[in-house]
DNA sequence: GCCAACGTTGGC
DNA sequence: GCCAACGTTGGC
């Protein structure tokens, strides 16, 4: 399997409101940014684990996994004039815009926050880490999961 | 609320 | 193709 990192902000969408949902799945839904798409396109598989990322709030942190249970499909808010992730350049016969499905795996014993995370030395080559990183969607190599699951037991 | 980083847009 | 303007992200 693979290893990756979504961002959520939990005023939006927490890992607690994904524990929530039907079958604690979800879909990934307004991923606008063609980097974030292509990770989602041509990386994510099914059973690919994912760190749940909370951003935009007061404490950063990665709180939990979720796994992939649904490869790219087109994102449908992209066609719809009422949403707020409309866009005009995606036509339902040539997608713009896709989105995968997540299901709940567990939450971290606690959140493993972003501060802590830019403290570690064998993470300072982490995408999550680097200046100016906007990215919604990133990848994440072995060896960062499992220093992450470590720092979590620590 | 501020602002740095960065992607996108559009005039030329 | 360049680049200024603008919008968004997201830490602080």
């Amino acid at each position: 399997v693979a290893y990756w990192l979504m961002k959520s902000e939990p005023d939006v969408f927490s890992i607690d409101a994904l524990h929530a949902s039907p079958k604690r799945t979800t879909h990934w839904d307004g991923v606008r940014n063609y980097q974030a798409r292509n990770f989602m396109r041509d990386g994510m598989k099914n059973g690919d684990e994912v760190f749940f990322y909370h951003s935009n709030c007061e404490v950063p942190a990665i709180v939990g996994i979720a796994k992939v249970v649904r490869e790219a499909y087109p994102d449908h808010t992209a066609f719809d004039p009422d949403d707020p992730h409309f866009d005009p350049k995606s036509k339902p016969e040539a997608p713009a815009w896709l989105m995968v499905d997540i299901q709940f795996v567990r939450k971290l014993k606690r959140p493993v926050t972003l501060q802590e995370l830019k403290a570690q030395p064998r993470l300072q080559s982490m995408a999550l880490v680097r200046k100016g990183n906007r990215l919604s969607v990133m990848s994440v190599s072995d060896e960062e999961w499992q220093t992450v699951l470590e720092m979590e037991r620590a």
